[in-house]
DNA sequence: TCTTTCGGTTCAATATATGAACCTTAGCTT
DNA sequence: AAGCTAAGGTTCATATATTGAACCGAAAGA
C-alpha cells in the first residue's frame, strides 16, 4: 500500500473519530506504528488537514479541506460528472434520460440523453420538474427532511393530467414508498402516455443535489420494465452519488445501504 | 521532501488551477515526474480528491474534500457562523465582503459576500491572502505571537504593486498601529484600485482562526468612510469570536497572550 | 512508591518511490 | 498521407524515503 494511501487513510479515520483523539489511539485505530502516525500527522498538520489542539496534544481535522470544499463548489462539475453516467443509463435502457438539478428551491432539467428511439419522450433543458408530478420530483423530494416534504406538500398541488397527485396523503404514502423503494415511479403525472422513474443523487448530511431519471411512452412501460429502469436508475444514481461525495460516507448512510 | 507532503503540494497545486488540467500540464505545474504525478493523482482519487473527466482524461478536484469540511464544520462551525456576520457586514457598507482562514500557515479566502454595486471588488474563494499585501493578512499577523510575526517577515516579501509593504521596519510599524487600532488597512497592497480594512476572528489563547475584511474601490474609499468600514469590520469580527468561544475568554486582555 | 501509558524520537533494515526510456494515440504540419 | 510533436500512460533497475523495535522522559494510576 503506497504512502498516500495509509496517509489519506488515516485521515479518513481521524475524520471519523466522534471526538479528537491522541497519538497512540490514533495508531490503534489504523493499525499503524505509533512513529508512523506521528510523521503521518506532522506532515498532514503541515498542510492544514489536521489540527493538533497545544494543550491537549489532541489531533482533530484541520481547516485545509474547507477551501478546498469551496473550490470544489464554486466549480462543482454536477454536469460533466453525471453526463457519461447519464448517456450509459440511456444506451442500457433504451430511453430518454435526464438529470436535474435542485437551485432556487426548484428542480430544473439541465442535462438531456435522448433515446435513440423514434417514439420517444422528448425532454426539454431547462424545464421544470415539480415536486408532485414527476418522478425526478418525487425521487428528490422523498430523500428530503420532513420539513422539505411538509413545505413542499403545503405548496398548491397543480393537476397536470387527471393522474397527477395532488392529494397530500395520498403524495406523502407515495414518498414513502418511494424512500423503501430507492426510486421513484410515476405515471402520467405531468404528461399522459409517460411513465418515468427516477432517483436522487444524495449528498451526505445533506438533501439530495439532484436526480437522474428515465422516461418512457406508456407503451413501452410494462411492470417488469419500469423495475428494471428503476433499479439502474438506483444504481446509476448511487454511482454517481459515490463519485461526487466520496465512497466511504455514502456507503456508511444507513438509509443508502438499506436501499442498496 | 515526504510523499505525503509531494501529494499534497500536487493537490494544492490542482485547486489554484482556473481550468482541470491534464497530466503532462500538472507535472509542470508541481516540477514532478509525469510518472510520479501520475501515480500521485491515482492514489489521490483512490480516495476522492481529485477526479478525473473520464473523456478529457483531465484532472480537477475531488469530492472527498467536501465531506471533510462538513465534518469540519459540524465541529468548528466557522463557517456557518460567520456566514451571516459576513451577509450582514456586506449589506452594512455595501461593498465586497471576504472570510478567509488560517490553515496549512497560510489564510485562504473560504467565503465572499459581493457587493450589490456595479463597480465593485471581485475576490475569489480559494485565493490566498498574502501576510504583508491584504488588510486581511496585516489583520491576522497583527494579532498573533511575535515569533509568528517574525517568521512571516523573514519569509521574501512580494511586491505586487508599487504600495505594497515590502520594507520589514515599515511592516512591523503598521502592524503596531494595527494591533492598537484593532483592524487593518491595507491601500493597493495586493492590486492597485482597491483599498480593503479587516479584522481578525480571535481564538482565545490561540493566535486568530482568520479574520474578515472589507474591499472597496479606491474612488469610494475616503478617510471617514474607511475608519467607518475599519470598526463595522472589527465589531463583526468580535461578535464572530464571541459566538465561536464563547464571551468571557475573548473578552479578556488580548496583550497578556503575546508572550504565548 | 512502583507500574503503566502517554507523546515523542532514533536509526539500521527494508519496502517504497523514482524517473529515463518506452509505448500508443491524437492532433498538427508539410 | 507521411512525418512530426506532444499527449496520456507504463516499465523496471536504481535510489531514497519509509518503517518499527527499542528507546526516552513525563505523567497518570495503582
Amino acid at each position: 500500500m503506497s504512502t498516500i494511501s495509509k496517509a489519506l487513510t488515516l485521515l479518513d479515520t481521524i475524520s471519523r473519530l466522534e471526538r479528537e483523539a491522541g497519538l497512540s489511539d490514533i495508531a490503534r485505530h489504523c493499525a499503524l506504528d505509533k512513529a508512523t502516525t506521528r510523521r503521518f500527522l506532522v506532515e498532514l498538520e503541515k498542510h492544514g488537514f489536521v489540527e493538533q489542539d497545544p494543550e491537549t496534544r489532541r489531533y482533530r481535522l484541520g481547516g485545509a479541506p474547507v477551501r478546498l470544499a469551496r473550490i470544489r463548489e464554486t466549480r462543482f462539475p454536477y454536469l460533466s460528472v453525471a453526463t457519461p453516467f447519464a448517456r450509459e443509463l440511456a444506451n442500457l435502457t433504451g430511453e430518454t434520460v435526464h438529470l436535474s438539478e435542485h437551485a432556487a428551491g426548484r428542480l430544473s432539467t439541465i442535462h438531456v440523453e435522448d433515446s435513440q428511439r423514434a417514439h420517444r419522450v422528448i425532454v426539454d433543458v431547462g424545464s421544470i420538474l415539480p415536486y408532485h408530478a414527476t418522478a425526478s420530483g418525487l425521487g428528490f423530494l422523498a430523500f428530503c427532511p420532513q420539513k422539505d416534504i411538509d413545505a413542499a406538500i403545503s405548496a398548491p398541488l397543480q393537476a397536470f393530467t387527471d393522474h397527477t397527485l395532488t392529494d397530500p396523503a395520498a403524495l406523502r404514502q407515495t414518498l414513502g414508498e418511494t424512500l423503501r423503494r430507492g426510486y421513484s415511479i410515476c405515471h402520467h403525472g405531468l404528461e399522459t402516455g409517460v411513465v418515468s422513474v427516477a432517483a436522487p443523487i444524495r449528498a451526505p448530511g445533506s438533501p439530495p443535489v439532484g436526480a437522474i431519471a428515465v422516461a418512457a411512452p406508456s407503451t413501452r412501460a410494462e411492470k417488469e420494465t419500469v423495475e428494471q429502469m428503476g433499479r439502474a436508475a438506483m444504481a446509476t444514481a448511487r454511482r454517481i452519488s459515490e463519485r461526487l461525495f466520496g465512497l466511504e460516507q455514502v456507503a456508511a448512510d444507513p438509509l443508502a445501504r438499506r436501499a442498496g
